[in-house]
DNA sequence: ACCTCATATGAATATATGCTCATGCGTTAT
DNA sequence: ATAACGCATGAGCATATATTCATATGAGGT
């Protein structure tokens, strides 16, 4: 009677509570769809985007100045946001203004930095 | 005179707006501390890791039983978790129990599925 | 029609990242 | 002491990602 255990027996944790947390543990759907949303936010520039974002209603050019980079640069940054429904955009003329399309990312914005200063 | 704005005239929002804007903007550190806590979200194996560590503490063993992945691929994100302060461990005998060193990480998990869910 | 401006996008490149494989290290058991 | 176990870690590799460069698109102005 092998065991099919080639590892450690995982006793750490009483067995029950190991196949509770399987059970409650989240779907992929679930994982998949975190990560994609927390994966947008980990990066300084759409950081940026997004905060500069939470305090106006902005066009790409704005955006261009504000950051400093270019507008090659933004306007990518920008895609991968809108393909996420973060941020929306309109139309004016030549102009583009974007602004956010999702109530949680302030919510997770403010969260973050109360969690950096709190260090 | 040449001004020296080879660019657009960034006039789309006004420029005090910008200016504005502008001096909101968050200093760097507080850019790189946002994307650095959020690029570690941004993961599909650290947020099981996350996950299940906000329902118990276990150690590294349990955790390959759970995610059903190599023993190396978990130590390799739990140092990353780890360096964040993330999760904290603590070492009976040869194991390693690792628990959630921030209070924090759960809001973001809940108001991630929340987010996910309202979609 | 032509040109310019504001923005988008594909290709290319450099860097970052996640996993595997092999191995090291500390603890416990024999 | 030696071996086995639980975990950590460096190297290597494959993939992902962010920026730049060049170019396309589309709206307005002349």
């Amino acid at each position: 009677m092998t065991k099919d255990v080639d590892m450690c027996e995982e006793l750490c944790t009483h067995e029950e509570n190991i196949n509770q947390v399987k059970n409650n543990a989240l779907v992929e759907k679930e994982i998949l769809g975190l990560s994609e949303i927390f994966k947008a936010l980990g990066d300084p520039t759409r950081i940026r985007i997004l905060y500069a974002l939470t305090q106006s209603e902005l066009c790409v050019c704005d955006l261009v100045d504000i950051l400093a980079m270019t507008q090659s640069a933004i306007s990518h940054q920008l895609r991968t946001l809108r393909n996420l429904r973060l941020v929306k955009y309109r139309k004016e003329g030549k102009k583009v203004f974007y602004s956010l399309d999702d109530e949680h990312i302030i919510n997770f914005l403010t969260q973050g930095l109360a969690h950096i200063r709190h260090n």
